[in-house]
Formats: C-alpha cells, sequence, structure tokens
RNA sequence: GGACGAUUAGCUCAGUUGGCUAGAGCGCUUCGUUUACACCGAAGAAGUCGUAGGUUCGAGUCCUACAUCGUCCACCA
C-alpha cells in the first residue's frame, strides 16, 4: 500500500503537482462544492464564506508582506471550506493608476530618454499595458506558489472591461445623487514638468532657507515671518493663534494697506494651527499658494488671489512683478522692503522643500479644479445622513469589526475628520473620469432657453472727448453724452425689455436710466465696469504710446486693447470675471430680455465669448459711444455632461483626468460580484445575492484609512450593505534587524526564493506563527527553516505511523475496553485540542477550532504544534513503539488523520500529499472538519505522574553523568497505594522510555529498607511519590541539589508566607485564591520537609 | 507636532476581566545513533518583564510621567 515515502520531505517536488490537482478539482470555485455538503443557516440559506483579495498593485512583484495576506486568507477559507461553508475567495489585481504611471514613465525614460508627453497619451498608454502583462503574470505566479485556494474563474482587474462599466455607472449615480461635485483644491504643480503631481510624487529636500521678518507697511500692526515673501502679493488674511494675548484684540478687524504698491485687504483671522513662538506667531495668509492656508480661507470665507501662475511666473496685475519668475519677484520685493525699512530680520533657518520627483523643481502649490466626493453632505439616497454619518455608524454599532480592535480609533479619527474627497487624479493611467465638456461654439440646440442679450456702451463723457483713457475714474456723462442718449430711448419703445443690467460707473449709470422705457429694474455690476488702467489711468492714449512705445497692446483700427498695465488689470482678469458674468446671467436668467449698458472693453470681450472669436477680432464693436448690439445668449445647461458615453452631436470632449485609483479599488466587494448587473431594483442578484456582503477583509494596517473607508463608504451608498464583517489586519513583515523590506536597502527576502529553498508550507507556517494582528513581525531564514523542519516531522511522523501499516489504511472504530494509559491519555487530550478544554499545557482554556474562530492563528498554531510534537511525537509515538495492543494502530491513525486535517490551513501542501496514503475519495482540501468527541474519561494527572518520574530520571542520568549504555536499578516507595498501583502498571513505560532502568523495584513506603546506603534520593513534584536510583553513588552531587532544590522551596514557601500573613490578603482577596494559596503552602511544606530530612 | 504600537532569556516573540515559582522557538552547553525523523532525540543553563512613580491584599498585565525604537497622519509660515 505504501506509496513512495521519502525520509525528508522535498515540497519542490511536490507543491506544484498539488496545486495542480486542486486547480483541476475546480473546488477553489465555490459553485462546484457538493450541495449536501454546506451548512444551512436557519432560515435555510446556505452559509457562505467570502474574503475578496486586496488587489495587490501590478508596479511589482509580491513581497513576504503580500505573502502573509496570502497565508492568513487562504487559512481562513480552506477552514471554512473544510467546515462546510461555501468559501469564496476571489483574486484580482490593481491598476494602480499614479504608481504604476510612475514606474513605467522612470523605466521609459531611463531606457528611451523619453517623457509621456513625449510619447502621448495613447502610446504612453500602451507601454503601460505591455509592462501590466508581464507583471501581472509573474504576480499570478507567485501567489499560485503560496498555494492560494483562489478561485481563478472569478478573476478580476481594477481595470478590466466590467470594472470599467461599474466605474462609471458609479460615478454617475454619485453625480445624480449629488454626492460629487466640481471645485477648487490646492494641487501640486511642477511649474518645469507643466504638471501636476500626487501626494506622493512630491519628494522632501531639507534646505537652508532665509527667514524673513517684516511689515507690510509702516503703520501695519503686524510683523510677519516668511520664507516666501513673493506669495505675499496674494495675502488676504493674517492668522494668529486664538490665545494669542498680543493679538487677540485684533480678530475679526479687516485692515487694507498697500504692500510693496500693491492694495491687500487683510482680515484677521484666529486658527488653532499657528504656533505662537515661530516667527511672530502671527501668520500671512496666502490662500492661492498653501495648502494650511486654503483650508484657512475654506473656513474663513476668504478671498483667494491667485499670484504665480503655472509658468511659475508672478501673474498679471501685479504691478512691476508681473511676468517675474518667483525667484526674481523674491529679490524685488525684499530690496524694497529693506528699501522701505519695512524689514526687521533676516535669518537662516532650515526647512523641507517640496520637489518635484521627476526634476526636483519646487513645486508650487496652485489651486485647480478638480472633481470631489462630498462625505459630508446629506443625502437622500443614504436616507438623509451623509456617507461620513453612515460609514462611521456602521462601525459604532459593530457591524463592522476591526481586528485588532484598537484600529476602530484609527479609522473614527480619520473619518471624523475626513474632508471631502478629491477623486481626480491628472493622469493618464486610470479610469477616465465619465465626463464631457461642450465647447461653446457648437451648442446650438433648438430646445435651449434663449437669452435675448442687448449691449449698448454710455453716452459720452469730457474725457471721452479728450481722449483720455477714464478707466475706473467715475467720470460723469456730459451733456452732449445725454442727448445722443435719449435719442437712443426711441428704439427701445419696442423692445420688452425684463430686466437692466450696468456698470455702477455714473456714466453707464445713467445710460442705463434714460434707456429704461418701461421703468424695470436696474441691477448694478461690478463686473461691468470698465478695464482698470492702472498707472496709465488719466493720461491721454497718445501720450502713453509715446511714452512707452513698447508697451504691449493689442491693436485694429481704431480699437486698442492695453494688455499689460502696471498696476492694471490683465487681459485675462477682464476676460474672466466678463465670463463669470454671462455664466450667472445663463443661470438666472434664461428666457429673459435683458439690457447691458457698459464700456468698450468689457463689451468688446463679451461680444469675443459669446462668438467664440478672439479679442482682437472683436476689437472695435463698440468703438463709437452708445453703440447697441443684439445678441442671443443658449443657455446650455449641458454644458457638462456626465454619462458613460459622450451625447451623440459632436462637439464633447472628455475630462483628461483619470479618477483616484481608490475609487475603484473602493467598490471592490460589490464590482467584483457583478455589481451593477447583479443589482437591479435594489435588490442583489447572483454572485452578489450569495456572497456580498463579505465576511472579511484582510490587509496591511497602513492602508486601513485610504482602503477600508473608502470600501465602507462606497457600499453603502451603492448598495445600500456593510461590504465586509470582519477587517483583520496584517502587520507589515520586516527583516530580521526590525527594518522595512525594501528593494533599495536590498534587505527584501523574495517569496519565491524561500519558497524554493524550503518549501511553501514552511514559509506559510512561519508567517502565520508569532503573527499577532496588526503588530509588525520580523522575520528571518532561520524561522522558515525551523517551520520547515517542523513541517518535516510532521511528514516523518506520518511516514512512521503509515509505513507500518500491514493492511490497507482504514479510520477503524476503537474498542474503548482495551485501552491502555498511554492511549486515553492521548485520545482525551486530542479530544481537546478539537474542541474541548485544554489545561496540561496550554494556558488559555480554548480549542484550536475556537481559536480559528478567534483569528488567533499564531496561538492555534503553536497550540497543534505542542500536541504535535510533545505529546503526540515524543510521549505516544514512542510509547506505541513497545506498547502493543490491538487498538494501538487504529489509535494512531485516528490521530493523524485528524491532525492532518487540522494541520491542513496552515501547511496544505504537506498534508495533502500525506493525504494521499490514506484510501480518501477526497482530498484533503474538502474534507469535513473533525467535531465528533470520544469523550473517554481519563484522569490526566496519571499519566502525568508517569510522564514526571521518568522526567526526573532522566534528568538524574544526566546530572550525575551517567553513561547511557550503562543501567541502573531502582525503588519507588510510596504510601498511597492507587498511585503504587498507577506505577506498577506502567512500569514498562518507565523502563523503556529512554530511562536506561534495569532492575525496578516498587514498594510500600513502610517496606522500605533504610539500609541501603548507596543510593541517591530524587525529587519528584508528586510529594507521595519517593524514588532511589542505586548504583550511582554520588553523594557530594546528591547533597548538591537537594540543598539547591531546598533553597528553591524555602524561597517559595517564604513568599507564600508572607501573603498568607497578610490580613488584608486574606480578607480582601477571593476566598479561591486564598484557597489555592495556602494548599500551596501545605503542598510546599510537606515537601520541603521531607528532603530536608534526606538531607540528614 | 498629533496618534498608535513596541520595549519580557543572547536573538525572535507568547503571556486575553490583575492571582498556580513568568513561557515557547532559535541559539548556547552536555549527552546520545533508538522501529520514522540529524530538517533528529534526551537533559540543562539563562529573565530585577525599558526607567521612575502611583493604584491594589497582589502588577509583566491597570494609571501617570519619562526614555529608546518603529509606523501612520499632518506640517515645516
Amino acid at each position: 500500500m505504501q506509496k513512495e515515502f521519502p525520509k525528508t520531505y522535498n515540497p519542490k517536488e511536490v507543491e506544484d503537482k498539488i496545486y495542480a490537482t486542486w486547480e483541476k478539482s475546480g473546488f477553489f470555485n465555490p459553485d462546484n462544492l457538493q450541495t449536501k455538503n454546506i451548512k444551512k443557516d436557519k432560515n435555510g440559506k446556505e452559509k457562505t464564506y467570502t474574503i475578496i483579495l486586496p488587489p495587490p498593485n501590478i508596479t511589482d512583484k509580491l513581497h513576504l508582506g503580500h505573502s502573509s495576506i496570502l497565508a492568513t486568507q487562504d487559512l481562513l477559507i480552506r477552514y471554512y471550506r473544510m467546515k462546510g461553508y461555501r468559501a469564496l475567495w476571489l483574486p484580482g489585481t490593481d491598476h494602480a493608476g499614479i504608481a504604476t504611471q510612475n514606474v513605467v514613465e522612470k523605466k521609459l525614460l531611463k531606457e528611451k530618454g523619453l517623457t509621456r508627453q513625449d510619447l502621448g497619451r495613447e502610446k504612453f498608454l500602451k507601454e503601460i499595458w505591455k509592462f501590466l502583462s508581464k507583471t501581472q503574470s509573474v504576480i499570478l505566479k507567485q501567489t499560485k506558489k503560496m498555494g492560494s485556494s483562489l478561485d481563478w474563474s472569478r478573476e478580476t482587474f481594477t481595470l478590466d472591461e466590467e470594472r470599467k462599466i461599474a466605474v462609471k455607472k458609479m460615478f454617475i449615480d454619485m453625480y445624480e445623487a449629488g454626492a460629487i461635485y466640481r471645485g477648487e483644491r490646492i494641487i501640486n504643480w511642477c511649474p518645469r514638468c507643466k504638471s501636476t503631481l500626487a501626494d506622493d510624487e512630491v519628494e522632501y529636500k531639507k534646505q537652508k532657507t532665509k527667514l524673513y521678518t517684516f511689515k507690510y507697511s509702516k503703520n501695519f500692526p503686524f510683523t510677519i515671518a516668511t520664507t516666501r515673501p513673493e506669495t505675499k502679493l496674494g495675502d488676504t488674511a493674517i492668522a494668529v493663534n486664538p490665545n494669542d494675548q498680543r493679538y487677540k484684540k485684533y480678530i475679526g478687524k479687516t485692515y487694507e494697506t498697500n504692500f510693496c504698491s500693491v492694495k491687500l485687504k487683510l482680515k484677521i483671522i484666529a486658527d488653532r494651527h499657528i504656533e505662537m513662538d515661530f516667527g511672530t506667531g502671527a501668520l500671512g495668509v496666502t490662500p492661492a499658494h498653501s495648502m494650511i492656508d486654503w483650508q484657512m480661507a475654506e473656513k474663513n470665507n476668504l478671498k483667494i488671489i491667485k499670484v504665480i501662475g503655472e509658468d511659475g511666473k508672478i501673474k498679471d496685475n501685479f504691478g512691476e512683478y508681473s511676468g517675474k519668475t518667483v525667484k526674481d519677484a523674491r529679490k524685488m520685493i525684499v530690496k524694497k522692503l529693506k528699501k522701505n525699512n519695512l524689514l526687521e530680520k533676516e535669518e537662516e533657518i532650515e526647512n523641507n522643500l517640496s520637489i518635484c520627483y521627476r526634476c526636483d523643481t519646487a513645486i508650487e502649490p496652485l489651486p485647480s479644479k478638480q472633481w470631489f466626493i462630498s462625505v459630508n453632505k446629506k443625502l437622500d439616497r443614504l436616507g438623509g445622513k451623509s456617507l461620513k454619518e453612515k460609514a462611521i455608524k456602521v462601525v459604532k454599532n459593530k457591524k463592522i469589526e476591526f481586528i485588532p480592535n484598537r484600529f476602530e480609533k484609527r479609522y473614527f479619527d480619520w473619518m471624523e475628520n475626513m474632508r471631502d474627497w478629491c477623486i481626480s487624479r491628472q493622469i493618464w493611467f486610470g479610469h477616465r473620469i465619465p465626463v464631457w465638456y461642450q465647447r461653446s461654439e457648437v451648442r446650438n440646440q433648438k430646445s435651449d432657453k434663449k437669452i435675448n442679450l442687448i449691449m449698448a456702451r454710455h453716452g459720452k463723457t469730457d474725457w471721452n472727448e479728450k481722449g483720455i483713457m477714464q478707466g475706473q475714474f467715475d467720470i460723469p456723462m456730459n451733456k452732449l453724452g445725454e442727448k445722443t442718449t435719449f435719442k437712443l430711448r426711441d428704439k427701445f419703445k419696442n423692445e420688452k425689455i425684463d430686466l437692466i443690467i450696468t456698470s455702477p460707473l455714473k456714466r453707464a449709470k445713467k445710460t442705463a436710466e434714460i434707456l429704461n422705457v418701461n421703468g424695470v429694474k436696474i441691477i448694478e455690476d461690478d463686473r461691468l465696469k470698465e478695464h482698470y488702467y492702472g498707472e496709465l489711468q488719466g493720461k491721454k492714449r497718445a501720450d502713453v504710446l509715446k511714452e512707452d512705445p513698447n508697451i504691449k497692446i493689442l491693436e485694429k483700427n481704431n480699437a486698442t486693447f492695453w494688455m499689460e498695465i502696471p498696476g492694471g488689470e490683465s487681459y485675462e482678469d477682464v476676460r474672466k470675471r466678463v465670463n463669470n458674468f454671462i455664466e450667472d446671467m445663463k443661470k438666472k436668467y434664461a428666457g429673459k430680455t435683458i439690457l447691458v449698458v457698459s464700456h468698450e472693453d468689457p463689451l468688446d470681450m463679451i461680444h469675443a465669448i459669446l462668438n467664440n472669436i478672439s479679442k482682437i477680432d472683436a476689437l472695435g464693436t463698440f468703438t463709437n459711444v452708445n453703440d447697441i448690439k443684439k445678441y442671443k445668449i443658449l443657455c446650455a445647461e449641458k454644458k457638462i455632461y456626465v454619462g458613460a458615453e459622450p451625447p451623440k452631436e459632436n462637439g464633447w470632449t472628455q475630462d483628461e483626468d483619470s479618477l483616484d485609483t481608490w475609487f475603484s479599488s473602493g467598490m471592490w466587494t460589490f464590482s467584483t460580484l457583478g455589481w451593477p448587473n447583479s443589482f437591479k431594483n435594489g435588490k442583489k442578484l447572483k454572485d452578489l445575492a450569495k456572497f456580498h456582503p463579505t465576511q472579511a477583509l484582510g490587509t496591511g494596517y497602513e492602508i486601513l484609512t485610504l482602503w477600508v473607508s473608502r470600501m465602507i463608504m462606497m457600499s453603502l451608498f451603492a448598495v445600500n450593505e456593510i461590504p465586509f464583517e470582519k477587517v483583520y489586519l496584517n502587520g507589515m513583515v520586516l527583516d530580521e534587524y526590525g527594518k522595512k523590506m525594501s528593494k533599495s536597502k536590498g534587505n527584501g527576502i523574495d517569496p519565491l526564493d524561500v519558497i524554493d529553498k524550503f518549501g511553501a508550507d514552511a514559509v506559510r507556517l512561519s508567517l502565520l506563527i508569532g503573527n499577532t494582528p496588526g503588530n509588525d513581525m520580523r522575520l528571518s531564514e532561520e524561522k522558515i527553516e525551523g517551520c520547515r523542519n517542523f513541517i518535516n516531522k510532521l511528514w516523518n511522523i506520518s511516514r512512521y505511523i503509515l509505513q507500518n501499516q500491514k493492511s490497507e489504511i482504514k479510520d477503524q472504530k476503537i474498542n474503548y475496553d482495551n485501552l491502555t494509559l498511554s492511549d486515553k491519555w492521548i485520545l482525551n487530550n486530542f479530544d481537546s485540542v478539537i474542541d474541548l478544554e485544554h489545561t496540561a499545557k496550554i494556558t488559555r482554556s480554548k480549542s484550536f477550532t475556537e481559536f480559528l474562530d478567534h483569528y488567533d492563528f499564531s496561538f492555534a498554531a503553536s497550540f497543534l504544534q505542542t500536541f504535535t510534537l510533545d505529546f503526540f511525537a515524543d510521549w505516544y509515538l514512542e510509547i506505541s513503539k513497545f506498547e502493543k495492543t490491538s487498538e494501538k494502530n487504529k489509535i494512531l491513525i485516528y490521530i493523524l488523520k485528524r491532525l492532518l486535517i487540522l494541520w491542513h490551513p496552515f501547511i496544505p501542501f504537506a498534508t495533502e500529499k500525506i493525504w494521499g496514503n490514506f484510501n480518501s475519495k477526497n482530498l484533503l482540501m474538502i474534507e469535513k472538519w473533525p467535531t465528533k468527541k470520544l469523550k473517554i474519561p481519563v484522569d490526566n494527572c496519571y499519566f502525568h505522574i508517569i510522564q514526571d518520574i521518568i522526567k526526573s530520571i532522566r534528568n538524574a542520568r544526566s546530572q550525575y553523568k551517567v553513561k547511557s549504555s550503562q543501567k541502573i536499578d531502582m525503588v519507588i516507595y510510596s504510601k498511597n497505594s492507587k498511585k503504587l498501583d498507577l506505577i506498577k502498571s506502567q512500569k514498562h513505560l518507565i523502563k523503556n522510555l529512554r530511562t536506561g532502568i534495569n532492575k525496578f523495584k516498587i514498594k510500600k513506603i513502610n517496606e522500605k529498607n533504610e539500609n541501603v546506603k548507596d543510593v541517591i534520593y530524587l525529587t519528584v513534584s508528586d510529594s507521595d511519590i519517593e524514588i532511589y536510583l542505586i548504583g550511582m553513588i554520588d553523594k557530594n552531587k546528591e547533597k548538591e541539589n537537594l540543598q539547591k532544590e531546598i533553597n528553591n522551596l524555602e524561597k517559595y514557601l517564604n513568599q507564600i508566607k508572607n501573603k498568607l500573613d497578610n490580613k488584608n490578603f486574606i480578607s480582601k482577596a477571593p476566598a479561591e485564591i486564598v484557597k489555592i494559596e495556602k494548599r500551596k503552602y501545605k503542598e510546599t511544606e510537606s515537601k520541603l520537609k521531607k528532603i530536608q530530612c534526606k538531607l540528614k
């Protein structure tokens, strides 16, 4: 019957074959498990156990951290599969947008010297897919090597076609539910690469820099400190600590000042993040160019002024600084501060400069449009609760539990402080945002509502006549102007005007009033003011041109547009405010007829925008005062379209950005189970109905916040269900020195290497033993080697038992009547391993099965290991070599078979291989988990006495340096006849278990022969028993040993005595404890007396 | 700066409402070739439980402070 059974277990020869057998069996797929073996719950529904594998990033091959996650999850899956659950473990990989893009781009740059921009979106993505297929197959191989019983038929990828559909649907649903919006946020901008950087693309460099302490202006009450004076042009507030006595009185006030000839309006705000001791304790707030300032601006409703542009230069409208690089502008400002005696201090400090990981350029934080998920908005879909509230609640009321529990706190901290989640990423690799924008010139749908717009330029002023540039100087209309305007009035008699909007400058307002034939409402709007000419205001156009022929202007016919005006508005400024005005009108006044009264530049600009032509083409449209033009504006509400496919008509372009990787992986529990197709009218179908919510999620604690929190929110939103019941958090696997394993340090252990060397089972076991959830673990090759040795031991235990089988291996019924003490002892102990209290060696009163139920894998493994080695191999197997009874063989098979089952989730390959020797129909992987108990009554302490005697003899032989070949004689005395009988009956054990006993007498204490002199007295823990070894006379050694024992006992006795003498102990400690202590005292005392007696 | 974790034998770690003389594996020392296994067996040595206080009849375990190491988050005006 024996199959090939080599002396040492060779995992290399076994593992791949076994894995192939498993795969072929189809049982990785829960659908193939036999229905009759599946347990049902109260409602008759099949019990399922699902884990969705955290999809590893396809950036690199797996490291031991992944192996650790695989080992724990495969353990759970195998355990529950054997327990009769439909166990599904679903594999997949993660596209990891940013990380992957970086890896490929770095590779590309290194190998070909190309950036992604050089290649273009399409070609670059091709490169990524090429890279991806390679790593994916490596990851797959590694995962299989570990023995993972994953259902490969359900394999997924975060960026495969089905997931693309799911992601789009999710985005659209969330958008329609009002959970997704578009807003501004500070992003990391690299002015050299001209691209945004994700947070983890930002690197930090320690640098020395100057901290400038200065005042904005002479009489300004605050002195502030900064390392970046140039950004101060965009300051809109000063922040101080709310507890700062120096500044308390200023909080809430607003000051206007002139900072280096730029006007600033500064509100004094309080923020607890401000350190009173840093600098002057007052911080100039620059919302547009600093993360923390941006947050303060959001909280305090501050104005946001952008100072630096995407080119890294100071924007227009900042006078002499405009167009200068950040560096130059800083120099200029410092110089000016010095000149005006405003710079109080200039000191060198060390700080962290954030730089681009690609080119080391200093990063500029800039505001930019991004997509967000609102976590605080109350959503109808969530019953009026916000995502945040829902996600917190399910953990608060224990629907989701963390293992270990302490991570709840981290979860709550993160959730409660969570700001809106920015989901757009400026990368190419990922789920493209399903939003389309329509270019304005093609907006021409008949169904759209329109505004009838009439634009009129104001009547003449004196300055108009003199050719002086008025700008925002409030020059009134003159007599001539009024006269011509009144003439115009007639034209408006037949117009049904609903509303007039006018520039607030006198000349326009007056015009509006005159043209208001029907006495409709007149609204003033600042955005319609004339172009602010800065230093040029009040000058004659001709003079300016003479003075500075290089000044940049647009000119066409007689019309001009001043592009760069010192201290004035730039082209963009005007365009932006005017555009804002148009967009506002579209929102508010669809279907109305509106008269807009304004000035030349704004009117030309509106004309350019509405006709989608350049400003130069629009120049001269409103050259003449009192010019009137009519327009129809389409109030296209669908300027933004959110949907899976673009609208049919031309002219829609998709958002360039991709979604945050966590958006797609946040949907992982349900998108992998067929959502959205498996979710109709709020009901779950197919896999989703069967396997969701999943039972456990296992992942590294470092992504608790990033991933787990997102999954909870997404699942609650999409299917109104928690995604999983338990979150098992794996710690990190560190090297033997406690350092994080990393490629750059070269201290990483490659799972494939160690699997090759020691076998997958050994690697798995080493990752499970001594590993507690949430804690990091160190791993060395020595540890794996140790596990390999254990597996080999198990192999040899099996080898011994199975090779001794003369006939077919059968699990036969054990006859309880023919059991020896050792039989009863081992069976009884094995019962408790499976499912009972166990007291002999293990302190916790739980069974192996219960440890697994409580995710205490490390303890479970060491528990079973103790049984396997100490109980089964070292004692029982040794006994079986000479204690031949009819039941022995049955018992060996009985225990071995079940031991293999219990070990299977930990070391699947070796156990399955050994299992092959049994004549079993089934693979071990689907064998039933043992629950049947034999319940054999036995007093375990009887066997313990025998063990104790044997150990003492062995110990003595070693201590007295008796050669192993030398046999010795022994006498045992006891007054306890029950114990004497016991020893008599187990004499063969004492003689045969490597004690080297020759003659062996057992006598009642009163038969003791006091005359025997050449004996050594041996101490045993049971004070009823006296042992004498004959023929190893070393009285000095005996004396020494006994004295040592006496010292030990006296010390101990003293401890107990102190306790018992303490009245408080007697009165306050529980009676049970006191009783135990008293008993201990008695026992120790009698033992001590006996030994003292012997010593004399 | 904030949070969390760790600190127990030479090393790696257990130690679950505070209560049997603090345990295991590796390593070390000694002995050993036996019906499987030298990837083995037997025996042994080795710990003021990071420091200082506190609570308690009783603290490795609970509390406070500190130290060292580590991780995450925020930030470095």
